[in-house]
DNA sequence: TAATAAATATGTACCAACGACACATTAATT
DNA sequence: AATTAATGTGTCGTTGGTACATATTTATTA
């Protein structure tokens, strides 16, 4: 039977009424990551629910009726950051029955990679802010699992693919790209071996630039030799 | 603001009724995955909706007021296969607004893996049956995508995690392992370099003895070292 | 019961990737 | 001109992966 009929005949047949089936929302939920100050960050914004007074959580919104789900991250990214042209990927569904105080409300996590210095963001609101995933206390709901869950799984993409880039300006040094993975990783890593495996993975494209004001010797500039930061 | 008030003010500030956020299903689909006669198998009921006559679909079930999503997906392996100390793994929301024809149906998609041969097996309907993976034709609703979804993840999973042995019986040989392992990969493998691999992951534990009834050289037996097949 | 058939069991040599590790070079600053 | 603080680079040992051939064991058959 599968799907056949779903609507209609498993109601019948377990005397649950449609209006019950229906009766559970979904929403998307959002970890947005940045990276500023040598520090992976995270958008957040603060709950006004009474039951999670002072507590932090991500950036969500119920999904529209006629709107699939990528749709509505990217609704919610757009809605927040004024970006549109983001890296965004599905993690998992949470749908614990009590994990939202209002009702039953299934969540599809995502999480979304941004660059903090991009000329666009432009936040959507004063309650929101980045905080360091170093930094963080408890989260309203059950956003602590959704946040860790989507870092575990960044932490592993970013061996084998070139995502992290998106929250990197165009044109970064090799130091900047191995701070940035030590801040993600949490975790030291040797320049050399950096720089080899690095090189090893065909990614970058040679500026043949150097950094400009700093006050020591400048390093390289490189870029993503290809469009596709997926 | 997240998810605060997520079931009034939102709806309101877009002019779109409570009712219409609710009226969205939320489903559960299950790619079982069996193996028999050196294939991977799962299983699949033909379908009897008329926009898919003759097509096969998933195992799948409306989620019920009061159940989470992983409960919701044990009631199905276990309703329609009377199983339920199963290996089970949430993959992927599927929520195309047109996925579903009788109107808009969000799945979560879960694989589990079980053993065809266990004594406890019992197939709920008799047009539920097992389709090798490499003879399906287009399945109903997304079905076709989303099981492509659960095999590439399989396929990932059993290189770094003991999790085939679900689908194989408690004693098993190095060959058959192997075979599994060919089955799903849909590659041959070397015997030698198999042998050195799996050796090296230690998940095995020497049962000191032989397979029993072939007409050849029977092999060594082994099984699971830890009970935790997850 | 001897020969045959069909499988199991096993080790080496080559190559790629990974981790540990130290020194010369460059640009800005003093 | 000397100092400072960073960039940039190579080797060696270890490990994991792949390619590859022969001896052994059991059941079967002649």
């Amino acid at each position: 039977m599968a799907e056949k009929d779903l609507l209609l005949k498993t109601a019948e047949t377990e005397k649950i009424s449609h209006i019950d089936y229906f009766n559970i929302a979904i929403s998307v939920d959002c970890v947005i990551f940045g990276y500023e100050d040598k520090e992976l960050k995270v958008l957040l914004i603060k709950s006004d629910l009474k039951e999670f007074e002072g507590m932090y959580s991500l950036l969500g919104d119920l999904i529209r009726p006629g709107e699939d789900l990528d749709a509505a991250s990217y609704r919610v990214l757009k809605e927040r950051t004024g970006l549109d042209d983001v890296y965004l990927e599905q993690v998992h569904a949470f749908g614990s029955i009590n994990r939202h105080p209002s009702g039953r409300v299934i969540t599809i996590a995502y999480y979304s990679l941004i660059d903090i210095g991009h000329h666009k963001l432009q936040l959507s609101h004063n309650e929101l802010n980045w905080h360091s995933i170093n930094e963080l206390g408890k989260l309203a709901f059950d956003h602590s699992l959704i946040l860790e869950t989507c870092l575990k799984q960044l932490r592993e993409r970013i061996e084998d693919h070139p995502i992290v880039f998106n929250l990197l300006p165009e044109k970064f040094s090799l130091r900047q790209l191995q701070e940035l993975y030590e801040a993600i990783l949490g975790v030291e890593l040797d320049r050399r071996n950096f720089r080899k495996k690095i090189s090893l993975k065909g990614w970058l494209k040679d500026l043949n630039e150097m950094e400009k004001n700093l006050s020591h010797r400048p390093g390289k500039l490189y870029t993503l030799k290809s469009k596709l930061k997926t």
